[in-house]
DNA sequence: GACGATGAGACGGAATCTGTCTTAGTGTCT
DNA sequence: AGACACTAAGACAGATTCCGTCTCATCGTC
C-alpha cells in the first residue's frame, strides 16, 4: 500500500517541522508542504487534522520506542537482571533521543505535558502492553502492572530530572537502587523471598 | 534614558525571536513577551509595528557591522592595503556571524533579499558613509562611491556563494585579485602612478 | 500630588488557519 | 477502452490569530 509510505512521509514532515518551527507555530500547511502531499491527503489519511495526525506521531514513536527497549532485553531471564537493562536502556534511549532534547529546550511546557501528565496513562498503556508478557514469568499478574507503572514513572522522572543519589543510565546504581524494593515483590513460584532485606 | 535600553531589549528580543521561529513565524507578542515588555510600550518605540521594528534591527546590525570593520582598518595608509583589509575583515566578520548563518540556513529567500536584492541600497549607502571618508585621501570624489559599491557587492557575492579562484578571506588571495582593478584607479595627488604594474 | 512611563487589556479590522468540499488530472487494473 | 482509486489544487465558510490603536489603572520620580 502506498497509503503507508504516505503516512510516514507526514508523519517525518510534522516531526521536522516540529523542530523547525515548535509546535505551537506549525501548521497543518506547513506539514502538508513539506511532507509532498497536498492538505486534502493529509486530511484523508488523519481525519480530524492537527490533533490526530500528532497523536499519531506519538503513538509511532511510542511504538518505536518500546520496540528498540524490548529488543534490548530479549535475552535476559533474571528478574532484577531484567528490570535493571530495562530501566538503564529506557534511560540511555531518552537521553540520545535527539528529537526529544529538542522539544524539551525549545517548548518545555507542551513537551513535558505529554510526558508527565496528559501522555502519562497513554505511556503507562503502551508500556504495560508491551512489558507485561516479559515481566509475566516472574511476577503475579495482579502486581506486575503496578510494578511496571511505578518504573516508567521513577524513569521518567530521573530523566527529566537527574538525582546525585542515583543515576538510571548506570547498570550498578540503578541495581542498588532498585533491589531493595524488588525484593519485596512476591514471585508465582516461590511465596516468600528466600533472601528477605533488611528493614530501613 | 531608559528608553535607549528599552529599544536595545527590544532589538535583542527580536533577533533572538528570530532565530527561534524564524521570521515568517514571529508575532509582535513573541518579541514583546521575550523582551519583557508590553505590546504598547513596543508600539510606542516603534511606531508602524513589526516593519519599523526590523527595518531597526537591521539599521543597527549594519552600523555594528560598519563600526567593527572600520575599527580594524583605523591603521591603514595605502590604498591597496586598506581595501585588502576591509574586504578580508569584511568577508571574515560575515563569516562568523552566527546569526546571520542561522538565517541563512532556516530563511534563505527572506535572508538573500535583505542581503542581495532590496537592502543592497541600504547596505551600500551605510558603507558609502562609513568607508567614504577613509577613502577619500587616495581616491577622487567622483570614483570613491562607486569603489565602494563595488567592493561591498563583490564581498556580499563571495561571501553568499564562495569561489574556487578568489578567497576574500585571505589577504594574499584577495590582494592578489583586487590590485589589477585598484591600478586602474585615479588618484587625487599623482596624476599617474609611479608604479604601474604589467598589463595582464 | 503632579507627571511621565508602563502594563494590562479591550477593540475592530485584516490576515491566517482549519476542516470540508468539489473538480480535474493521473496511473492502474480489467 | 472504460472503470477505478488516488491525488493535487483550490474554493469556501467559520474560527482563530494577529495587528495596530486605544483607554485606563498603576507605578516610580520629582
Amino acid at each position: 500500500m502506498v497509503v503507508a509510505e504516505a503516512e510516514t512521509r507526514i508523519l517525518d514532515a510534522a516531526k521536522q517541522c516540529c523542530e523547525q518551527w515548535g509546535f505551537e507555530k506549525v501548521t497543518v500547511d506547513d506539514i502538508a508542504q513539506a511532507a509532498g502531499v497536498s492538505r486534502a491527503t493529509l486530511y484523508r489519511l488523519f481525519p480530524g487534522g492537527k490533533d490526530v495526525l500528532f497523536e499519531a506521531l506519538r503513538v509511532r514513536e511510542r511504538t518505536e520506542f518500546f520496540d528498540a527497549l524490548t529488543a534490548e532485553v530479549a535475552d535476559v531471564d533474571d528478574l532484577e537482571d531484567l528490570v535493571v537493562r530495562l530501566v538503564v536502556t529506557a534511560t540511555r534511549e531518552l537521553r540520545s533521543d535527539e528529537h526529544l532534547a529538542l522539544m524539551l529546550a525549545s517548548e518545555p511546557g507542551e513537551t513535558l505535558v505529554e510526558l508527565t501528565a496528559d501522555g502519562m496513562p497513554r505511556i503507562v498503556e503502551t508500556a504495560t502492553d508491551y512489558l507485561g508478557p516479559l515481566l509475566k514469568p516472574h511476577l503475579e499478574p495482579e502486581v506486575a502492572p503496578l510494578v511496571i507503572e511505578v518504573l516508567v514513572r521513577l524513569t521518567l522522572s530521573y530523566f527529566l530530572a537527574p538525582s546525585v543519589h542515583v543515576d538510571f543510565g548506570d547498570p550498578e546504581s540503578a541495581r542498588t537502587f532498585l533491589r531493595p524494593g524488588l525484593s519485596l515483590l512476591p514471585t508465582p513460584t516461590t511465596s516468600s523471598s528466600t533472601t528477605s532485606p533488611e528493614p530501613t
